[in-house]
DNA sequence: GTCTATATGCGGATAGAC
DNA sequence: GTCTATCCGCATATAGAC
C-alpha cells in the first residue's frame, strides 16, 4: 500500500512540474529526481509519461464535469461570480492542460479528442447557465445573444489564464488570481445585466478596479 | 545568390510545418526532408533551429506592427471589420506563434519577452482604436468600458484561432475563416454600437449566422 | 517496491569531402 | 552550396539485482 502513496506522490509532483515548467519541458527523469526516487522506480508505477498525463487529464475532466453539472442552477450575479471563480480555480490547478494544449493533442491525440468533447460539454453548460440567467431576469438577451454569450464565457474561461501570461506585469504575480479572471469574464455579461441586478456588479468593479 | 533562394525556401517550409504540426513536433531533419535537402545543408543556412524560429517571429512582429500603426485610423464599423480581418489573416499565417506560445517562450525565452512587448503594443493600438470609435460616434462607451473593450479585442484576436481548434466541428475545415473570427470579435463591440452604425453589423450577422 | 545499469532512438549540431 | 557521415546528449523505456 506504500505503492499507492508513491503513485499519488508521482501524480502530485508531475502536476506541479507540468504547471510550472510546461508539459514538454518536464522529463520523467526530472519527475523522479524531484521525488528523490529512481527513473526505474517511476517506470514501475507508470509505464510511460503518457499514462501520468492521462491520469491528470482525467482528474481535470472530472472536476470540470462536476462544475458543469451545477451550472444551470445559477440564479443571480453572485452565483455566477462563484461559478466562474470555482471554474478558474479548477483550470488554474491544472493550468498545463489548456496552456500546453497544442503540444498535448499533438503528442497524445486521444486526449485532444477528449479535450474537444469537454469543450462541447462546457458549451452546453454555459448555454444552460445563460438561459437560466435570462429566465431569472438577471440578464436581458435574445436567444441569439445568450448563445453568443455562452460561447464567449467558455472561450474566456478556457484561454484567459494562458493569455494573462502574455500581458506584461500580470505574470509577475506568478500565481493567477481567479477573482480577477472571474471579474473580467463578468464584464462580458455586463452589457446585458438588468438594472435590478447591477448592485453586485458595481460592488465587484469597486473591488477590482479600485 | 542561389543561397538566398534556399534560405527563403527553408523559411517557407518551416513556417508551413510549424503551422501544420506544431513547433515542438517539427525537427530540423523533418524540414530538410520536406525540402529534399540534407540536414547538413540546412545547418549551413541556419546554424540552429532557434534562428529559423527567430526569423519567422520577426516577420510576424513586423506584420502586426504594421497593422497596429493604422489601427487608430478606424472611423466606422466596416473599417473595424477590415482591420480585424487583416489581423486574423496575419495571425493565421503565423498561427504557430500564439498556438505554441507556451513551448516557444519556454524554449526561447527572449522570444517570450518579445511576445509580451508585442502584446503591450497591441493593447495600446486597440485602445487607440476604441477611442477613435468613440470619438467618431460609432460606439458609445465610457473610458473604462473602452479600455475593457480594447482588452477583450486583443484577447480575442490573440487566442481565438487556438480556441477554435477545441470546438468540435470547426477544425474540420482545417483552415480558419478570418471572416468568421472577425464577426465573432465584432459581437464584443456590438452592445456599444450606436443606432446609426448598426447597419453594417446587421449585414454581417445575416452573412455569418444565415 | 526500489534500485542500478543499460538499450534504443531521435534531435541538434558538426566535420570534412565534393 | 551541398552532400555524407558522425558525434553528442537527452528522453523514453527496459532488464535484472536487491
Amino acid at each position: 500500500m506504500a505503492s499507492l502513496k508513491t503513485r499519488e506522490r508521482i501524480l502530485q509532483a508531475s502536476l506541479a512540474l507540468f504547471n510550472a515548467q510546461g508539459l514538454a519541458a518536464v522529463s520523467t527523469h526530472r519527475i523522479a529526481a524531484e521525488l528523490g526516487i529512481s527513473p526505474g522506480n517511476l517506470h514501475y508505477h507508470f509505464n510511460a509519461k503518457q499514462l501520468i498525463v492521462e491520469r491528470l487529464f482525467r482528474r481535470f475532466e472530472e472536476r470540470l464535469e462536476l462544475l458543469n453539472a451545477s451550472a444551470a442552477n445559477v440564479r443571480a450575479i453572485d452565483d455566477l461570480w462563484l461559478s466562474l471563480h470555482l471554474r478558474f480555480e479548477a483550470i488554474d490547478a491544472y493550468r498545463f492542460v489548456y496552456r500546453d494544449m497544442a503540444y498535448l493533442s499533438g503528442e497524445y491525440p486521444p486526449l485532444g479528442q477528449r479535450a474537444q468533447a469537454l469543450t462541447a460539454q462546457n458549451l452546453l453548460a454555459a448555454k444552460a447557465l445563460c438561459e437560466a440567467l435570462v429566465a431569472a431576469g438577471v440578464i436581458e438577451a435574445t436567444a441569439e445573444e445568450a448563445q453568443m454569450l455562452a460561447l464567449q464565457i467558455v472561450f474566456t474561461t478556457t484561454c484567459w489564464l494562458s493569455f494573462e501570461r502574455l500581458v506584461p506585469g500580470r505574470d509577475a504575480l506568478q500565481q493567477a488570481d481567479p477573482g480577477l479572471a472571474a471579474y473580467y469574464t463578468l464584464t462580458l455579461v455586463s452589457p446585458y445585466v438588468s438594472r435590478e441586478s447591477r448592485a453586485y456588479l458595481d460592488f465587484l468593479r469597486g473591488k477590482y478596479l479600485g
